[in-house]
DNA sequence: AAGTGGTCTAGACCACTAT
DNA sequence: TAGTGGTCTAGACCACTTG
């Protein structure tokens, strides 16, 4: 097969590497290798593209760096689940009166189907008649609420969580959505903005009203890039500590 | 020359990229090679190592990733001066009464050579006995004061800037440490926490006692990893906003 | 034992920069 | 034009995992 014919615009000014990184993107958006599966070897890939290992290595280190991929050392080379581990909910310490960290459980309050408001819906690329599942949950420490968080997904994706009862919903959505939606989060991005806490934030939170609020605001994307999830979590401040590294 | 000698553990085991890699950060450390300037070419590092270009490349690769190194098509590989891309304080979004962005300007309050407390003295990695150099500074734009500082150097190093007069200060310190002290900062750790404006706090920033103040804790290092800098920056959370990908 | 990724070679040719 | 890094080849052998 030549490299001219895998993509729509040939990008025939691309280096291989590139071209072929992003022939490998498509295969994995377009579901033909899915997350812990193994992707076809490398003997395999270089003899189908007709490159060298070494060009083939090039791209495969990319989507590693990327973390789209994984390689282990006589196993193979496998889609990688985002773990995120760089989200900034992790900077919140959330401690159990014995000190140990622990991960809060969840509880859907509300869910409902509703028009999106217009950051909400050209975020998420949906047609302008097209409606929101919205749900609203807590996230709780041994029976504290530690978190709240609204959440706004595309109805026509998400039509298996709108009649799960409420009691159904796990701590972790994201399984869900792969298991009863099908759709795979395979990336976010997160915006932290510190707000004074509301009457309902101090309520829920039992922190004061007008202390500090971590509001972090994540659009979650398949493989192909697509935004599939809006959602924001508040939480207080007090418990954040966030830390990078510069070089 | 043979890499077993290379280092003062023979690390044998350890794949001759990584042992390669090593080295180089070892002679930029040691000053061969300064920021901005070329290091050897991949044919005189190939040729003295003694590995392949491909090999050596490799090695090459990994200080890029790691942002010590930048390559230049035709011109060389170059020690790269960090650009705290990345830093916390980008997040801040300072703007003028025209709404453009600025950088703040600086002025150093005060200077005194004290013993720093435990926290300090450890994490600088500094003997029982040896003094600080402590500045206070604010940070402004357009005369009003958005940031506070306060910054300990390890004295023995800073002696450069010991007797300069407060007023020669520039808005940048680390091209005066690199220029007076010849200390070059390499890296940095930043740590951020939210916190309620103490008294002081409120009369300098011009905000309310109680509200939302980010804090970011600051630890900066020289080629060699030495930590050389403790700084605490402050300033209104209302104008910090973080973004983070997640993959 | 067979198959996988990990390391490494010894080059070639190309694209870009400086002189 | 000479010198630099950028791309790419066509393998080899090693280390690890699995049957």
């Amino acid at each position: 097969m030549d490299m001219q014919s895998l993509s729509g615009k040939p990008d025939g000014r691309l280096p291989r590497y590139q071209q072929l990184r992003d022939d490998l993107v498509r295969r994995i958006a377009e579901g033909e290798w899915s997350p812990e599966k193994a992707i076809a070897t490398e003997a395999e890939l270089s003899q189908f593209y007709n490159v060298s290992t070494g060009t083939l290595r090039k791209a495969i280190d990319l989507l590693v760096a990327d973390g789209v991929l994984t390689r282990t050392q006589g196993k193979g080379t496998f889609v990688r689940r985002p773990r995120f581990d760089s989200s900034l909910f992790r900077f919140f310490r959330f401690k159990s009166v014995d000190g140990k960290p622990v991960r809060p459980t969840a509880k859907v309050l509300r869910r409902e189907v509703v028009k999106p408001n217009e950051t909400i819906r050209s975020t998420l690329q949906m047609k302008a008649t097209e409606k929101t599942l919205h749900l609203s949950r807590v996230r709780m420490i041994e029976g504290e609420a530690v978190l709240s968080e609204e959440i706004w997904l595309p109805r026509s994706r998400f039509e298996g969580l709108a009649t799960l009862p409420l009691g159904d919903f796990e701590d972790l959505l994201y399984p869900l959505y792969e298991r009863l939606c099908r759709q795979i989060v395979a990336s976010a991005t997160e915006i932290l903005n510190v707000e004074k806490a509301t009457e309902a934030d101090a309520a829920l939170l039992r922190i004061e009203v007008g202390s500090p609020v971590i509001l972090v605001q994540r659009v979650a994307s398949d493989f192909a890039g697509t935004p599939i999830e809006w959602r924001t979590t508040r939480g207080a401040a007090e418990a954040f500590q966030y830390q990078v590294d510069i070089r």
